[in-house]
DNA sequence: CATATTGTGGATAAGCATGTCTTCTTTTGT
DNA sequence: ACAAAAGAAGACATGCTTATCCACAATATG
């Protein structure tokens, strides 16, 4: 087998795991309260330096605004019921979520489909689907406090 | 936006993806045929270095027999009607195709989900449905000699 | 037995995702 | 104006995936 390879059908980055981690800490409370990068991170479990860099991504998007200065922090511009997951993480990771063939053949598609490009597709379209009907606010809501795991620094197995 | 990130969701690593494109030429010809690696990769636009390694993955798994010495090469141990894609990307990848949380949680699941636990986990269960009914001689045949993407070394953009 | 041909195995490099650290800039409060 | 507190920006470090290369082992053929 390959090292270490893959293993697992990822949905998205790292960083992008750690930022939606960080904004259910920050849908938690009312939407007017600004947040610390480090109370965040430490509240999400997730490294802070790393994290840091992805809350800017979503600064620049406009899904933030970050606060310098003593009393400041980040806060959402919108409230959590109007933010999708969909939004959150095409932000972060580009807008191209599904990919042209899964095969990774170059001219798959239309008439000339790869054999796994119809149910891909369909999957693909499914979970977009999922994605964008899915806020913050709810995504916060259904979230028990669901401990981190055990990639994140501070919590090395 | 993250550099150049992830923006992809992938199926299988590259080398998986190598493989099975390899593994379509080799389907293409009667079981019993012969195929030295240098040709086959050519065959398959894959990187031959690379692929060589994925390929002695394959024949420690049984699915394919080595010869060494001239007239030497692989071939498959089984016909390829009987060989399924989920054996193949699991022995190259491991056996988890699932992931226990798409969110990265460590304790999500059961009684205690992450919001997009119910739906990723039907997803993945379709999904290895589908590559567990699909053959490689499907495979071969549905294939239309698609041509390798831009990354594969040889035809770059 | 010698030699050419093929796969095997190990070392090493290159590239990218991830993680850390240090310095700079902006803002607030006195 | 000055000091403290926050984020921004960039350099640097680490680790994993992908890629390449070379010496070695095994086999067929003459």
């Amino acid at each position: 087998m390959l090292r270490s390879c893959f293993k697992v059908i990822r949905l998205c980055s790292k960083g992008c795991e750690y930022i939606l981690r960080a904004l259910v800490e920050l849908g938690r409370a009312p939407d007017t309260e600004r947040f610390r990068a480090k109370e965040l991170c430490a509240k999400a479990g997730v490294p802070e330096a790393y994290t840091r860099k992805v809350l800017h991504i979503l600064v620049e998007a406009g899904f933030l605004e970050a606060t310098p200065g003593p009393g400041g922090g980040y806060h959402l511009t919108r409230p959590a019921k109007d933010i999708t997951l969909l939004e959150i993480i095409e932000a972060v990771e580009g807008t191209e979520m599904e990919r042209a063939c899964v095969m990774g053949y170059k001219d798959c598609g239309g008439e000339n489909p790869c054999p796994l490009h119809e149910e891909w597709a369909k999957m693909m379209s499914a979970l977009k689907q999922a994605l964008s009907n899915m806020t913050l606010a709810e995504f916060v809501k259904s979230g028990r406090r669901l401990r981190a795991d055990g990639d994140a620094p501070g919590e090395r197995r």
